[in-house]
DNA sequence: TTTAATTCGGATAAATTTGTCCGAATTAAA
DNA sequence: TTTAATTCGGACAAATTTATCCGAATTAAA
């Protein structure tokens, strides 16, 4: 459904999100040993999304990554989805058509369009402040 | 959501199903014209249909790929998706951990597996006839 | 029996995604 | 001012997916 680099992200940034919410930085090291991914390969993927301007960096001596606490229950899933993966899951033809709408549709567009939709709200409404929550009370987990 | 192997499959599978329903068979280079997909790699994912016993295959002259016609209603989205893509939609956690379930689940788990739930009814739901008869009544495409 | 139309299967290549390495830049603290 | 902890960015490498090529096998029809 997501690409590797988009799962690490979404796991990336929930973990930075529950450190701020305490007033901390999360640096590369902390979060790969937390949410058990590459580190190379993750510090690329918070680089896009720091230029998306989702998440902010710091560099130096006791840097990392943080977003403001403020900011935290305004970010969707869906701006870190659409940071790393563009919108190809809300658009595009399910069977690869270039053009496919409901006046030229694929045989699936019908079926299709319902539930990209479904996916796309869901993810427009869910915020980071509901996940870096869930995480912090011990009810979910980045690893495993 | 698919990849490009599953949805030339897709599309292949569909018009099989209606050249099947004319009592036609379709060969390599008209399911390719007709779909717009790469013929030798169509061919790879036309030996993977066949193996899973979804379409028929007869080699020689005249031949070419085939449904038998009463089976063409049983056969649903799900086991083409299936044979090419394996149960990875369904299955497996939306941020990629080993282990996700209710139990010890990931910070989205509850709101995919929602929306992964109505994803997998819908292809279980949809059958093949009801998709190649839209197209055979030109109420929809599969190239453009 | 020969020919030609077709699928089958293995080898290979190209493209994309995933992942690593390492030196440069930044900056807080000693 | 030096050191060390950190992110940044470019080059590269590995793995996977997508795609091509070509000869072998099959088989209907001439």
């Amino acid at each position: 459904m997501f690409s590797k680099a988009c799962e690490y992200g979404i796991r990336a940034v929930i973990y930075i999100a529950q450190k701020s919410l305490n007033e901390e930085r999360a640096s590369l090291k902390d979060i790969t040993a937390e949410i058990d991914s590459p580190e190379a390969f993750t510090a690329k993927v918070l680089q896009q999304l720091a230029r998306a301007k989702i998440i902010n960096s710091v560099k130096g001596p006791n840097g990392g990554f943080e977003i403001k606490k403020e900011d935290i229950d305004s970010i969707k899933l869906s701006e870190i989805v659409n940071a790393l993966d563009g919108d190809s899951i809300y658009k595009g033809c399910g069977l690869g058509l270039k053009v496919c709408n409901a006046n030229e549709p694929c045989p699936v567009h019908d079926k299709f369009t319902t539930i990209r939709s479904e996916l796309r709200k869901m993810l427009e409404n869910t915020n980071l402040f509901e996940l870096a929550t869930s995480l912090e009370t011990g009810l979910t987990y980045l690893k495993r």
